[in-house]
DNA sequence: CGGCCCATTGACAGGCATCAAGTCCGGTGG
DNA sequence: CCACCGGACTTGATGCCTGTCAATGGGCCG
């Protein structure tokens, strides 16, 4: 689901910056002074609403450029899910290489697209009714992009973060992954470990079919 | 809330195209030849789930530049919401403009931002639980873009349409504003107008606070 | 005037949020 | 090595919200 990672616009030999797990990239409002590449790991985008609730508006992994200068400042905030390494791109030096991508291409760099479809997507998923299928058309759009583990998928999501991403509650997310093992659809072996065993189905319910 | 409609990167004199209430101007999955700038008029981006589900990702107004060439295809469908015009711009024309005035400005022209920001406020509206919460937020975010006749906000949106872009039923977005209407908040002289009586009360109300 | 689409209202059931309690697991410190 | 502890996960009970179905009303246009 997920279109490929896209190369950096930048030619970069860059040594690449460490953050640990729930580490800040950079804050919701803050001006857009650099463009974050995801070199491996996890990152969240995160937005409070005016109540105070949290949402999650799109993980992003390995290869994502992350904070794009779409607007003056950051429309969201960006956390580190799983320890990861970035590399920090001057929204000028960016600038430039999307400048002469465009030339070159003929359009808007790739980029873009790997920042503004997550977002994208995600409306569209929480857009529909059910829960479960909530969650199969979730799974079914970040399968390809998790790490693979000797034949099981890496997978350090929380329910937490699912539940923020998906707009409901943890408990349901739990009991949505509890009936798709019961179905047999997945397996969760470790609290971090998930089996895709019947991906068909998973795809189907995903697309609105019973279980 | 939406960020002022940004002038055409294009300096154009083209004749503004009419289009008929209900007209597709592009359809998802078409390849994006065209930029759509309209002139006057609402358009709505509409995109069906896998299983037939209709959405309406974003209303667009006046100034608004619709289909950037972010992916290679449309994400959505346009169509117009009301009779309107729009002026249709070349990919590379619009391309050509998006590099000088990237070049000039130093940073990524306000039109992308025009076109992404409402979707990812949608979003953040739909993730929200409480459909009054989603109405209220849904109008404080168009109110400053709808035309004003006599002190009247003009208001042609169907609750058909209001209720697919909040991702609800009609029936329970006609509850919501009877709602609003009794508490003193709106009022629909007719139906497609509409007065905000209490617009703090609507903010306050789309923050989160009880009716 | 008639037909059609949209808006409205009511009744009802089901899904999901909420609250509460208990379990599991990894990490930490003794 | 083991006990402890905190956070995440799990499970159950309950009530409300809202989706669904059905019927009516109302405005617009042919």
């Amino acid at each position: 689901m997920y279109s490929p990672a896209s190369r950096s616009p930048i030619q970069s030999l860059a040594i690449a910056m460490p953050a640990d797990a729930g580490e800040v990239l950079f804050l919701e409002g803050d001006a857009c002074e650099h463009v974050y590449e995801l070199r491996d790991g996890i990152a969240r985008g995160v937005s409070i609403s005016p109540d105070g609730e949290r949402q999650v508006t799109a993980f992003f992994f390995a290869g994502d450029q992350i904070g794009l200068p779409v607007a003056h400042t950051y429309r969201f905030t960006a956390e580190a899910v799983t320890s990861l390494h970035y590399v920090r791109h001057s929204r000028h030096r960016w600038n430039e290489a999307l400048i002469t991508s465009c030339r070159d291409e003929g359009r808007l760099l790739p980029s873009i697209c790997a920042e503004q479809d997550p977002i994208f997507r995600r409306g569209i998923i929480i857009g529909r009714n059910g829960v479960l299928v909530r969650i199969c058309a979730f799974l079914v759009s970040i399968v390809d992009r998790l790490p693979q583990i000797d034949g099981q998928l890496d997978f350090p999501l929380t329910q937490l973060d699912i539940a923020a991403y998906l707009a409901t509650t943890p408990e349901t997310v739990c009991r949505g992954f509890r009936q798709l093992r019961e179905a047999g659809v997945i397996s969760m072996p470790r609290r971090d470990r998930m089996l895709i065993r019947a991906p068909a189905r998973l795809q189907a319910i995903a697309s609105g079919a019973a279980i």
